[in-house]
DNA sequence: CTATTCAGGACATTTAGTATCCAGGATATG
DNA sequence: CATATCCTGGATACTAAATGTCCTGAATAG
């Protein structure tokens, strides 16, 4: 799985410390000693998804486009790493003995269900969690957490 | 994911049609026209999971070490793909404000936490499936299946 | 002894992930 | 209007992993 979900997660969480006020992929990836310019590019991800929305020039930057209680994880998931399951059932049985050539096996093949089923196990959890749950669990281990993400922030120089 | 793991489970499910005589990397690798060498690491790779057992030599070849009943599709998936989580976390949460360089953020951090949940989620998900579960329900959707793998593997020329 | 087959290391090729850079467009500020 | 800031996205380079091949060595049946 690709690094920039990590990254992405722990960006929306603090983003959501900091409503209304636009945030820079700059000071984003600082905040973790993150590469700028590779991060920006999981935020234009996240753009295109539609779980954050972005403002040019000065004053410009990156904030959520909805209450965090409305992005999953999943969303970050599916916007980053893409839609495709792990196991990608490339249809051996086509060359198996009496295959059908115009059989979608992805659908038919008992393996290539099976995988399908423990995927959409993995897809329930992460679609039953949002970024507001992981942010209050945060608050309720370190209640001191979204200050301190709003005072490093500000200090963080232009 | 790696694409061994589907040659892996179907291996497996026709291995357990042919209890008792051992089935060459060669008609393996030919059943479903896949590439011998190739499919033959993946083999060694069940084999030194203690899925497998194999022999060396002529009339050599792999067989199931278990009951298929025994063997979950966690076992083969962990076998070939390797026992790590597809989301890696690496710990960001050090590189920010107030970390504790000598914490396992792995284990506090509730990113990580979260897409661990997940990912058992999916584990739980594979341990509960067999080899033999597939097999079944093989067999059940087109039953003339044993046999047929049966008899071509039979004709498949040394 | 010889042919067959697994074991596994060495290597080559391809693909995906990671990362940097730059040109272009938007916009706040003076 | 001029300029500095900042997002957008394409081009490119580097690295790591997956995929695939080849060869030597050891086991073993006939």
């Amino acid at each position: 799985m690709n690094e920039g979900v990590e990254w992405a997660m722990h960006s929306c969480v603090n983003l959501s410390w900091l409503p209304g006020r636009p945030v820079t992929a700059k000071h984003l990836a600082a905040f973790y000693d993150l590469p700028t310019a590779y991060l920006n590019k999981q935020l234009q991800a996240l753009t295109r998804a539609g779980i954050l929305t972005s403002i040019s020039g000065p004053k410009g930057g990156f904030q959520l486009a909805r209450d965090p209680r409305n992005i999953s994880l999943l969303d970050i998931v599916v916007a980053i790493d893409g839609p495709d399951e792990a196991f990608r059932c490339m249809q051996i049985l086509k060359a198996g003995p009496g295959a059908d050539p115009k059989a979608d096996y992805t659908k038919v093949c008992l393996v290539s269900q099976a995988m399908r089923s423990a995927e959409l196990a993995y897809r329930r959890e992460l679609a039953g969690q949002s970024i507001a749950d992981i942010a209050d669990r945060v608050v309720s281990q370190s209640p001191e957490a979204p200050g301190n993400a709003r005072s490093r922030f500000a200090n963080l120089k232009s």
